[in-house]
DNA sequence: CGAAGCGTTGCGAAGGGTGCAACAGTCATT
DNA sequence: AATGACTGTTGCACCCTTCGCAACGCTTCG
């Protein structure tokens, strides 16, 4: 809606490819030079772009704190954590948080086995949307037409055997979990990774983030895992019971 | 130089902070706010910027993915890694690398004992830039009335009584450093935690990234870490060699 | 030494952004 | 139920800001 911002931020993406000097970016954004030129030293004030000293343009610094910042905003994440680490004390597994955001499904924590370590790791990281149980979880809760509208438009790679193989079968299987209230990844994504996950839920009863156990079938079948379910649901019940229930005011002063 | 990219990336920090609705936008910025509404949308198409359900603006998804995709295209990075993973491999003691950016100090990557995992857990946070060896490394070698500039800009937090106090001690230090090649970090930042850094050199002898191994005192003393230091500098000379010998082209297509 | 490539600057023109005012919702109050 | 206050949203006219151009300085080639 804004032409000059619009293009200033159309330079990020472009960047993230790797570094580029002034005339490819003017030349990608299909202005003049001197254009690319302002709109670079704008974002160079901010930090978002970096000059290196063979004089090529890549992004800075101020992004990584930026998206720190951000992540560490997020109030769902900030309730969940410690339950997240309860879980992970009595069970040991590796487990996940997610959100979902247009279109996009997003770790935002993560709790490792033996390490209590907070891993952005897989952060910004396409999620292997089409079978990951966090994702079923977050897509099964979209409007009807808008879940529709993007299982048409993925793609379902087949990352193993066991993967979600087109759009009608992912539809079907957020149906099934839509109905129970819970989810798996059974081989899905890597042949020897099962995962077990539930939603969590807003006042409103929207799901608001799907949080998952992770564990390799060498350490426990798939069975063993599914008897965690109830623990995990449970969790999640919590979390959800928290997230709603008092308000979790963070007027900043 | 440019007032409305200017305006539009002022809402960025902004955010970082906390949600924010419309008014508080056009407040804080102090522009009308249908102004603001144009500006956020903008962000908004690009993904930097989310409306939570209560209609609040809070950063977006796209950050992450930026975030992510930056820290993987520098190439002292993808240098690195390996030597950094074959050299954790022998002593198995958690390795840091980081570079200097525009005042600040930026971890890139990390290689944690036994758990060979890209970790960009600490990536945006303020490195501490006082005691860190491998903050020492990096502003050691900037030219003189910069460092000098930085160092009385800084603040001096004492992390513990072994931190660096202040300005005078810390140029005293990086004198130091400069002069052996090698810095230290003995309990600066956190009692227990000992480091060991070297410089990472570009052709032109300039330093452009620095690697220290950490290790918690239970584990090895001082003495024992510091007869690291011989392993850490040949694997930084190495890296150095790398980087700066063989022209590394990274021509996309 | 000249040519070609790069980034940079100042300028006039016009396109785009700005603030205003009015509208449409939502919520709390009376 | 009606009123008011509050939000987010829209259309519009004015004028500021941005745009592309051309020329400059600089380095790097041939």
């Amino acid at each position: 809606m804004s032409q000059t911002v619009d293009r200033a931020l159309s330079i990020l993406p472009l960047l993230a490819q790797g570094p580029a000097d002034l005339g490819q970016v003017a030349d990608r954004l299909g202005v003049h030079k001197s254009t690319a030129l302002r709109l670079l030293r704008t974002l160079h004030e901010h930090g978002l772009v970096y000059r290196q000293q063979d004089q090529r343009y890549r992004l800075g610094a101020r992004l990584f704190a930026l998206a720190q910042e951000a992540v560490e905003n997020l109030d769902i994440r900030e309730i969940a954590h410690p339950h997240l680490a309860a879980l992970n004390e009595r069970i040991g597994h590796t487990i996940h948080l997610a959100v979902y955001e247009e279109g996009e499904v997003l770790y935002i924590d993560k709790v490792e086995s033996r390490y209590p370590v907070r891993m952005y790791s897989r952060i910004g990281k396409p999620v292997a949307i089409t079978v990951a149980a966090v994702a079923k979880l977050l897509l099964a809760d979209l409007p009807e037409p808008e879940r529709r509208a993007l299982a048409g438009k993925l793609d379902y790679p087949p990352y193993t055997p066991r993967s979600t193989p087109n759009a009608a079968a992912f539809l079907k299987e957020l149906a099934t979990v839509r109905e129970q209230g819970w989810a798996t990844d059974l081989g899905g994504h890597e042949e020897s990774i099962n995962c077990v996950g539930a939603p969590i839920r807003g006042a409103d009863g929207r799901v608001v983030a799907a949080m998952s156990v992770s564990a390799p079938n060498v350490v426990v079948t798939a069975e063993e895992l599914l008897s965690l379910l109830p623990q995990v649901r449970r969790t999640a019940d919590t979390i959800s019971r928290e997230y709603s229930g008092t308000s979790p005011n963070k007027d900043s002063a």
